[in-house]
DNA sequence: GCGATCACG
DNA sequence: ACGTACGTGATCGCT
């Protein structure tokens, strides 16, 4: 067996994992983010390669041959921050301290360094793995120098790898022709300018027709295009220069020899102390032979009925934790778990068809009770295979995760894995790379067995940890009660659909079509050029610098074009008027006309899908199609909810929950002026500027009203005088003072807030009434901005993440309610604060007084939850 | 892929 | 002095 090498571009991964890892500091203040990104990625790699040798290269300041080619020619360490750059000589001490060669040469880079050495090995017959998080190695690649470049995604790291054949793969040009494709491309990180108007489209074209640079310019006048063809030839010397810049040194003059780079023992003494110094706890566990892990699993591939059988039974008894593998809607495997030593494979094969498992997986599901679980990893999408709404007899443990943890943007089953049972599942790309799953579901293929087996395994394994956190953060009836039980109703509400009219929405877009080009003429003629109205920055040139309006800028690409921008200019130039008239008109036909056609499926039916495991503060979110953000604010917007309609022999029934978070703070701060309000029955609103203001309730004006709604809305949002200036406009000095007016009325609703935000910095975290918690991290950030956001948030998160917990009670009530009234009628959208259900003509009425009386009774709170209700044939009358 | 914009609650 | 309402998703243009 030929010997292994990996070679690292140390400064390359230092800055990959800076960028990639949380701030982290040790108790002498020492940033140590990037030195412990970097040597999670050096274990992973040893782990992984068992390396003979390993060798890391680094930059050194001094100028390189490139320099002298070019004056420009920065290298690759600019503006590296303070943070990053005292972290790279502890990373060359630790490097030191774990006896592994640090490589460097004035003169070179570190890519050179790292090319010559590859080459050598090669040479010597050594497999090389070169780890960089630069694709300029590509060049370097063969079929025994495989480049690998690592991701750090939260805190797991997944590395890509390049053999020759994979730079083929992905770029079409080999490794040697990488370079020359840089060369006309050019790369703006490493100051190597390419030739003008080519990007990296032009330049595969060009390389894939002609082969080479010389090739290239040999049939320049071939070239189709003139623009290029013009800029090819006009370039041709800065094309010539950036190939030699472009092109890594595979025999530069360095001093170090392969032996060099043998392994020796990494876990000294001196490591030792470095890692005490630098806090790095779970890599201690490396410095002690005995407590290193060495779990072996075993992982056994199922394809004969008899066997499958025999794994069933052993699971009825006992937890069990499934995963299974699909292509398309078929099931192609399926592992099992249910002891820490094995996983089994059962594969779709000879007498095992996809309705065995499926029937197989329905019993074991019969025959568990409270004690036993059947663990899997987002049950929404296993109810194709198991309809079950007793949602008792499952534990999703992605769904437990998002729980414990609401603020992370998803939850792949490699992170919950990593997180809570330790266990490091390599991702379905990193194994298979672009293989179809119907190549890699193979029981001969160790590779597949082994994926499914893992993923198993560590589903069976997270069980412990995640229900132990949902215990100590009291979230068992949450889980229990509200969030698990609703993934059925979820499902059930995404197959049934919403009936669609296609031939409405081609109207809608064909009318919105005209009145786009009547209005885009009329701007174009006050303008007097041609331009794209969609682009900001053309239109902030077009509209502040060649009319000259005064606005000036705002965002940081340029001038801002914003709504509440635009609005205020509307008035003296009636061109703006226009343009936000063609923006509205244009949001209409592509998101909703045009958008939503493509959705509508064979039944004229579209089916959203509800995600549960979004939102940080636990509200539902909707995509393909996004059903929750259907216009309704303007009368063209809204007109589109006509195309969504009730089937023959059905009305839609609609109701939404009146005021629902400002009773929930009404509730949470026992506010007595606010909740009093609310018992009344008066208009809130109403009864707020009346009390603000010192007037009436029957002499409060449109603009008080409108005012103290705002002001509602902003105590809601975690308010602030800018904000609520923003809304209102008005001064942030009239803001504030209204704000103190609202806290001198609802003084309970002060304290609530201040405790609420007290009681987030303390704890960490806020609670929902239903122990629904966020974790709030930008409390104790060390940026004002951050900790002002984080206050805000900390006072809604309660408001809006109790709100959603009561529409989801309400959700399964009103299901089960419909299912237990043995009626047809079903739950098909959730909007927030709304619902809504096709309802079967003739069961009417008691769809409306389910619907009511679940909607109002969720929950028991200090003043009622009262709701709006609605019939029609669409959606638009139902509302 | 990211920022700007705008649709909703 | 800084620069901000809370929570989402889709589309577009641009690098």
């Amino acid at each position: 067996m030929s010997k292994k090498l990996v070679l690292i571009d140390g400064h390359s991964i230092l800055n990959r994992a800076f960028y990639g890892v949380p701030e982290l500091t040790n108790s002498e203040g020492l940033h140590t983010n990037a030195v412990y990104g970097f040597l999670n990625i050096l274990f992973k790699l040893l782990d992984e390669e068992k390396p003979d040798a390993l060798a890391v290269a680094f930059d050194l300041s001094a100028p390189t041959f490139r320099h002298k080619m070019y004056d420009a020619y920065k290298g690759t360490r600019k503006g590296m921050p303070e943070e990053l750059k005292e972290q790279v000589p502890v990373m060359k001490q630790v490097l030191q301290s774990m006896q592994i060669l640090i490589m460097e040469k004035e003169g070179y880079e570190a890519d050179d360094i790292l090319g010559t050495m590859a080459k050598r090995a090669e040479k010597e017959g050594y497999e090389v793995s070169l780890v960089s998080g630069d694709r300029d190695l590509l060049q370097i690649a063969s079929e025994h120098i495989k480049i690998r470049i690592p991701k750090t995604k939260g805190n797991r790291t997944e590395i890509e790898d390049y053999y020759a054949a994979d730079v083929m793969d992905k770029y079409q040009v080999t490794p040697l022709q990488f370079i020359e494709l840089k060369a006309l491309m050019g790369d703006a990180s490493d100051n190597i300018p390419g030739v003008p108007k080519v990007g990296e489209k032009t330049a595969t074209g060009l390389m894939v027709e002609y082969g080479s640079l010389d090739n290239i310019y040999e049939h320049v006048e071939e070239i189709t295009k003139k623009s290029i063809k013009q800029s090819l030839i006009d370039n041709k010397d800065l094309a010539y220069l950036s190939l030699k810049l472009a092109t890594i040194c595979i025999d530069a003059e360095i001093p170090y020899r392969l032996e060099d780079a043998s392994l020796q023992d990494l876990f000294t003494r001196e490591a030792y102390d470095w890692f005490v110094r630098l806090n790095f706890k779970n890599m201690m566990s490396r410095f002690d032979v005995s407590a290193r892990d060495e779990r072996q699993y075993e992982f056994i591939p199922v394809t004969d009925i008899l066997e499958a059988d025999s794994v069933f039974m052993a699971c009825k008894n006992t937890s069990a934790a499934i995963y299974p593998f699909e292509c398309g809607h078929e099931m192609l495997a399926l592992s099992v778990c249910f002891s820490e030593e094995k996983s089994y494979i059962i594969f779709v094969r000879n007498f095992i068809t996809q309705s065995y498992l499926e029937t197989k997986l329905q019993e074991l599901l019969a025959s568990y009770s409270a004690d036993h679980r059947l663990i899997v990893f987002d049950v929404k999408k296993l109810y194709d295979y198991t309809v079950c709404d007793d949602t008792g007899r499952y534990f999703d443990s992605k769904l437990v995760a998002y729980l414990i943890n609401p603020n992370h943007k998803e939850y792949q089953i490699e992170d919950v894995a990593h997180d809570y049972a330790d266990i490091d599942c390599p991702e379905y790309k990193v194994v298979f790379n672009k293989q179809k799953p119907d190549e890699v579901a193979d029981e001969d293929n160790e590779d597949f067995t082994r994926y499914m087996g893992l993923r198993a395994m560590a589903l069976y394994q997270s069980y412990k940890p995640l229900s132990s956190k949902l215990e100590e953060y009291h979230m068992e009836d949450l889980f229990k009660k509200i969030d698990m039980p609703l993934t059925y109703v979820l499902y059930d509400m995404e197959k049934q659909g919403i009936l669609t009219d296609g031939d409405e929405l081609a109207r809608y877009s064909k009318e919105l079509g005209a009145q786009i080009a009547e209005i885009e003429q009329k701007i174009y003629d006050q303008v007097g050029e041609k331009f794209n109205i969609n682009s900001p920055k053309q239109l902030g040139e077009i509209l502040f610098d060649k009319i000259g309006i005064k606005g000036g800028k705002k965002t940081k690409t340029g001038y801002s074009t914003a709504a509440d921008v635009l609005e205020k200019l509307a008035a003296d130039h009636p061109v703006v008027a226009d343009i936000l008239e063609y923006r509205a008109l244009t949001k209409l036909k592509s998101t909703y006309a045009d958008g939503l056609v493509t959705y509508i499926d064979e039944n004229s039916r579209i089916h959203t899908s509800f995600n549960q495991m979004i939102t940080a503060t636990g509200r539902l979110s909707s995509t393909e199609p996004n059903l929750q953000n259907i216009p309704m604010r303007t009368e063209m917007g809204r007109m589109i909810r006509k195309v969504f309609k009730a089937k023959e022999g059905c009305v839609l029934v609609d109701a939404d929950y009146s005021q629902i978070e400002l009773r929930i703070l009404a509730h949470c701060s026992g506010d007595q002026g606010l909740i009093g309000a609310y018992k009344s029955g008066t208009d809130i609103h109403r009864s707020t500027a009346s009390k603000v203001f010192h007037v009436p309730l029957d002499e409060v004006t449109p603009l008080q009203r409108r005012n103290a709604k705002a002001v509602n809305f902003g105590i809601v949002y975690g308010i602030s005088a800018f904000g609520l200036s923003q809304d209102i406009h008005t001064s942030q000095k009239e803001a504030a003072q209204y704000m103190e007016q609202y806290f001198e009325t609802y003084p309970d609703v002060k304290k609530y807030l201040e405790q609420t935000v007290a009681d987030a910095k303390e704890n960490g975290y806020t609670t929902t009434l239903f122990d629904r918690r966020r974790p709030m991290p930008e409390l104790a950030n060390s940026n004002y901005m951050i900790r002002q956001f984080g206050e805000r948030a900390a006072m809604n998160a309660p408001i809006q993440g109790t709100a959603a917990d009561i529409i989801k009670i309400a959700m399964i009530e009103v299901y089960h309610g419909l299912k237990d009234a043995g009626l047809k009628s079903k739950l098909i959208l959730q909007i927030h604060d709304e619902l809504l259900i096709e309802t079967y003509e003739d069961e009417l009425d008691q769809v409306k007084e389910i619907l009511s009386d679940k909607m109002q009774h969720a929950v028991s709170l200090r003043v009622p939850m009262e709701i709006d209700l609605n019939t029609g044939s669409t959606w638009y009358d139902a509302h």
